[in-house]
DNA sequence: TTTATATACATGCAAATGCATGTAAATGTC
DNA sequence: GACATTTACATGCATTTGCATGTATATAAA
């Protein structure tokens, strides 16, 4: 009585749901007692870093990261309250809102990039050989 | 200039990341439209299911489902509130809980069940191989 | 050009979560 | 056995999230 192919499948599914989450509480462990904000605050800066010259809009953001709407609306508040982040009316789409990153923002990412780099090879790095980690990457790849 | 070991490290957990963001989101979507609870519920009443003779404590839901032991708590106030579960004093440990599944909680499992299943071969069965599966569930292994 | 619909973003309110702390029972130490 | 420590769980309070809905602009249809 062997494993089913939906029986592997689901295998597959716990150990995504369990892996992402020692990995992810580990490394959110290791921000905090830096005194660093969360992963999500890290993955705006850096997308707006990388968009620097010409920004992002807030939409651009929610499907970059994931995010809900609404959710987006509101961390972007927060980061521009702690001066991490400017928004500004969007030329073009009175709708529009466009989200620059300040030099706040840039140094708390340069701050946090070591933490986080650190906190990822110790959760990841470390448990998987080079090749390993090849496979993986492109085996997780099929499933975005 | 290929990838550094680092760089792959940094891409398994991105994709790591997305991987579960998007398959959980999907998953969790199709419950909803179906009119059930989250998966969180769910977990709580297999583990329950798998241990209905003994019962299991809130520590143990705790570790197994790794949930921080303040959820836990009020979790299991609102599964009670809706006649899921048990929560009785358990016996040798006067600090002690001890929750069982009862019938409703059982039917709703029951009834999760299929939704769940097909959403979860949709989101990864239908995106892999069999034997990509298999190497996938030992990589992530590494992970856990 | 008026009217309907879609898009971009904000927000009030309820529910869930995180954090610190509290209570009570068990365990260890002297 | 008295006292400190640990373990199991609960809870008050602030923050965050989800959900529905609101506002304003843009686009499409008639």
């Amino acid at each position: 009585m062997g494993k089913t192919p939906a029986d592997m499948t689901v295998t597959v599914w716990i150990r995504l749901m369990r892996a992402q989450a020692k990995a992810l509480g580990a490394i959110e462990a290791d921000l905090k007692s830096a005194g660093l904000p969360t992963l999500e605050w890290y993955d705006v800066l850096l997308e707006l870093r990388r968009e620097a010259d010409r920004g992002l809009r807030p939409f651009e953001l929610e499907s970059r990261l994931l995010l809900a709407q609404h959710n987006v609306s509101r961390l972007l508040d927060r980061m521009e309250a702690k001066g991490l982040i400017e928004c500004t009316p969007f030329e073009g789409d009175g709708r529009g809102v466009c989200i620059f990153i300040t030099k706040a923002g840039r140094d708390l990412q340069k701050k946090m990039l070591p933490v986080y780099k650190d906190a990822i090879e110790k959760q990841i790095g470390l448990k998987l050989t080079v090749s390993e980690a090849a496979e993986l990457a492109d085996l997780l790849g099929l499933l975005i």
